[in-house]
DNA sequence: CATGAATGAGTCTTCATTCAT
DNA sequence: TATGAATGAAGACTCATTCAT
């Protein structure tokens, strides 16, 4: 039978999807450990046990939304790199694409960025606990490069620059404005961080 | 009657310190709700009953640990403002003396950095919940202070520049390096965010 | 929305009063503060934690449990008065509706009468707070009238009277003989009381 | 040395005495099982590590508490059955000197009275658990006496008879009014009650 | 005698999880 | 798939009691 699928991950996808986003938003909006299943299910709109026939366990679901963000951004990073382009190309595709992501999973970015150090301590959150920061690595790797070629000031310190820039990226998850528009904005932001950020980076004229 | 104290709140100050010093690293540690309150006192070498001598609740540890440390950011920064330097020195001021209030109080930061939002909404933090965050403000203010008189380029947008500086500083919190050397850093580190960052924003020649 | 259930409070009737029934029975007989929630589980067959299924806490099973009582004891009580009888009829009917409506809920009375006074002072026991001493002033009511009209002695000192009746009443919830039989006695007792009573209160010949 | 004392009860009759009486106040007040030791300490103006000093527990409190009242009790109703009486002026004597001791001893009664048979049941209260209910048994020998000579009504239910004094006399001790004045009332109190009850006990002429 | 810090047992309550219907 | 009753393991907190100072 082809159709064996795991025990308990019996339901339709699309209805994993939608549990899982609602999941997130209350798991963001109170905190992991201060989230209970009858919250989760509350805001789904149904009862705690009824849970169990779509995931394993709470922490299944919390690993579950942390790892699919972060297969994302892995992706997301990835593809910039191999784009191929220089360094100051390389940082301004890798801010903005971040912001998009972070900004497409404000949820789950919110999660990760406040509670992904702690829960990754944690048995059973198995996929979590082995991610590598893949942000961070990108961004540090752009720096250096850039900072080797010339295209960024060559006395750049280079290791305090990727944290200014990771806390500035990260930072973003926390702006819980949820009147903001979801999408538009994150190119405005992206550019906007960039100017601050690039005029600084750049040596002078 | 000054000396009249709370039933709880009593036993030497002393031993209070060092015991909200246990608490909030083991806060900052393993998060505010994964923390037991057993935990705080097997590593303070007592047992769990016994805190409760020194303290209400284990939310009033966490709003004390919390307040106190918002209460010396606050005195901080308001000395700075009130220093009646330029905005650009001003500046420089509260960057360094918030990195210097953060690297000392480390896990205080660490926990109202992760967790200040959550907590501030639950009842049980009333010490937590009025507080204003006041270094964003100061930042703010000076920011616009400078934009509007040279000391920063004129056109800069005020409230992503204040958003950055809030998350680089912030940021720090989390470099939970303990084998960092506590005291001489912030100095440095201060110092080397400021020119990345400055020279941002200060106008072109 | 009339279907909207509390969450706590659902479970079918059926169960919820089987339970109150067996908490009756333990809070009577060791008293309230002293009755723990397991051991109320484990006359009804279960965990302690499966009690909060059916009551929000131990304070509110004991709070139902007695002001289910007390609404019956108005019930009775009102519906004597609203009889229209005259004052001697009334007495007669009130001590009897007494004592089956307290022979019917033992356990229920017994808290009543040896807890009720400290329990309504707590909080915990809204329903409980707010109750008049129904029986009390029923009696109060139709001593007057009585001994208005001269169906009573005419120099009756209501007040020891009303007392002297109330006492009696409720002294006999403390007659915990679970071996007596549960129906048929309170019709003689009321008699036997309402003969040594009466014969006192009525004129002489 | 014949001034050796037992080990804790090594304080002043006097001040043991205070500590009991603040200490049947606070039991009356709240009940045994909810007060607690310190909330004795606070009224008594001490802390409550230094009561083991007068007393050995607080169960041991209780006890003496109950026990001093009741052997009180004992001997004044042993003092009125010797006093060789017809069964009428016994009876009155009873009575009259029974509400005298309650009303002498208002907090003792009223514990006695709401969690005698409670505490009676319970290990740690060894001079309570053998205690004969003394007031009774002198009641009904009375009453079966004055049946028998006819001081009293021939077909009179002592058993009856002797429950319904018994509580009234009993209710006295929860009259909790503190306004009213301590001591003159008693004897009024037992006239009028005697009156009542009397006038009901006496054959007819 | 009194203090106050500490103990250790126990209580109420919560909550993730299971499972028969 | 969903329900709702039940489980069992924990956790925060209380309190009688002890003891060195």
């Amino acid at each position: 039978m082809p159709t064996k699928k795991k025990p308990t991950a019996a339901s339709r996808p699309e209805r994993r999807t939608e549990l899982l986003a609602v999941a997130a938003q209350v798991f963001a909006a109170q905190g992991y450990d201060a989230t209970t299943v009858r919250g989760i299910a509350d805001e789904a709109g149904m009862l705690a046990g009824s849970l169990y026939h779509h995931f394993d366990s709470k922490e299944s679901m919390a690993d579950e939304i942390l790892s699919t963000f972060l297969t994302g951004l892995r992706a997301t990073c990835g593809a910039v790199l191999d784009a191929g382009l220089g360094p100051r190309d390389t940082l301004e595709a890798l801010v903005t694409a971040s912001f998009r992501h972070i900004g497409r999973n404000r949820a789950a970015a919110a999660i990760y960025r406040t509670e992904g150090a702690h829960l990754a301590g944690r048995p059973g959150f198995p996929r979590l606990a082995g991610v590598r920061p893949v942000l961070e690595e990108a961004l540090s790797r752009t720096l250096e490069r850039g900072a080797a070629d010339g295209s960024f000031r060559r006395d750049l310190d280079t290791r305090l620059a990727c944290r200014l820039l990771r806390d500035a990226i990260w930072g973003t998850a926390s702006w819980h404005e949820p009147g903001a528009g979801p999408g538009q904005d994150h190119g405005e932001l992206a550019r906007g961080y960039l100017t601050l950020l690039l005029d600084g980076l750049t040596p002078r004229v």
